[in-house]
DNA sequence: ATTCAATCTTGATCTATATCAATCGCTTTT
DNA sequence: AAAAGCGATTGATATAGATCAAGATTGAAT
């Protein structure tokens, strides 16, 4: 077995779609059938909002956005995927693909057909569990987003925005202090929800004020305290520092 | 059998999970095991934050919100739940819930335990799907509710929100003209992400311009196309009426 | 009925950030 | 090497909508 091969078969161990790639009676049995790993390139697309959903995705390598489009137009990126993300299951919904998936780097997929799935599902329990919690945690993550956005300013959201990705690298044994963005400010921007005036005039701000440094696409975090706090010295408006916080009724201990 | 176990039955058979609750071999057999139907009055709690995670529940009759917390002590609520919503799904994550769901009115909802809910995924191919569908479900509108909160002014997201309560109450049989309303301004402005004031703001706005009447927690939808293009006769500032337009890469049509 | 607390409305300001504009540095094409 | 195009930066200006404030309406509790 070569040192490539045994990498990925020790990748495939962590995958949570394990037991689909592994024989049951002998774990050190790959089973190559599933293994339809498959390369892409920048600007390459896995799959097109509205074409008809066929499979799901584990991401290996590389990194992706997934975008959905408005009525308007309007272009709408949702996630940035890094290796280990299940991706491609907005497709249960109706049968079609709700987004567009576009490779920004060299990339690798591991493709799982949806009959395999299902027949997966019907006898591994471990699957089913790791489909259900892979959706969920989708789900959490985004509602985790969508509370930022509608709660936190600007430099909030750009440092949360480099923290997570920081965290992500960590979680993937890369260094957590210095990472390349695989996505350009529009990218950023369009995420975010700002513009990409906006973007740019904060990493400046952040490089000034000695939090992170920035070369291009290449972002060292220096001061991951300051940045977790940013913006420490932010003026207080008249009364309050963030943006709409008149809560809703405070959520009480008791549980029906 | 009572006109009223009838209808139970019917709107049984019509959920996402009535393989459960029906005999197989005899679909008008309704196995009362499943049925385990509870009510909630106004403010009550199904579910909180942190606890564990250990069923799931279909909602059978009134409405709800369900909300995440940030770390800044801050509700963000994420959406709001009529009959036929899945919920209680954000809980396979980890284990704990992450969202907190309080009913808003007197309401009722169908509980399907964990153990349960793996026993019938593992038989039945329709519910694994209705499973995996109901999620999904959730992902996409959430998304979209993220594209419209990141590329729409307050106006139109308020009338977006609107037109959707609407739709929901359509889909149920019920008005799509005349609804109430069972959650407050706070809890609107806090879902929309933006100040009471503003949702005071607008609404009276689009009274006086004849799309809706408001009366309380009663609304009319007097034009739908009124609202549905709202706001019509927008200012444009410079040169460009939404904000933060500017676009990704335009996505091609290649597929690889 | 009266008090008290929410909830909602309306008005006056202020500010975060989008928009417009111009320039610069890369990369790719010619 | 020049031209063209894209991505990024920086500056000036405008405005949508948040914040502060105060009053009105409603509902619950005494």
């Amino acid at each position: 077995m070569s040192i490539n091969t045994s990498l990925q078969t020790s990748l495939c161990k962590k995958c949570c779609m394990s037991d689909l790639c592994f024989n049951q009676a002998d774990e050190s049995i790959l089973m190559p059938k599933v293994r339809s790993h498959k390369v892409f390139h920048k600007s390459d697309i896995l799959f097109c909002a509205g074409q008809t959903f066929d499979a799901i995705y584990i991401f290996r390598s590389g990194s992706a956005k997934s975008s959905v489009l408005a009525n308007s137009g309007h272009e709408q990126i949702n996630r940035f995927h890094y290796p280990g993300n299940l991706i491609g299951f907005d497709g249960f919904d109706n049968g079609t693909h709700a987004q567009t998936l576009k490779f920004l780097e060299t990339s690798s997929v591991c493709r799982i057909g949806l009959v395999e799935l299902d027949k997966a599902m019907a006898t591994s329990a471990s699957i089913r569990l790791n489909m259900l919690k892979g959706m969920s945690h989708a789900l959490n993550d985004e509602d985790k987003f969508l509370m930022s956005l509608n709660n936190m300013n600007s430099a909030q959201r750009l440092s949360s925005f480099l923290l997570d990705l920081s965290a992500r690298f960590e979680k993937r044994g890369l260094s957590s202090n210095v990472f390349d963005l695989s996505m350009t400010r529009v990218d950023i921007a369009n995420y975010l929800g700002m513009a990409i005036e906006t973007v740019s005039r904060l990493l400046t701000q952040l490089q000034n004020e000695q939090v992170i440094k920035v070369n291009k696409r290449r972002v060292s975090i220096v001061d991951f305290e300051k940045l977790n706090q940013y913006p420490l010295h932010e003026r207080e408006p008249y009364f309050l520092a963030t943006k709409n916080v008149r809560q809703p009724n405070i959520i009480q201990a008791k549980v029906a």
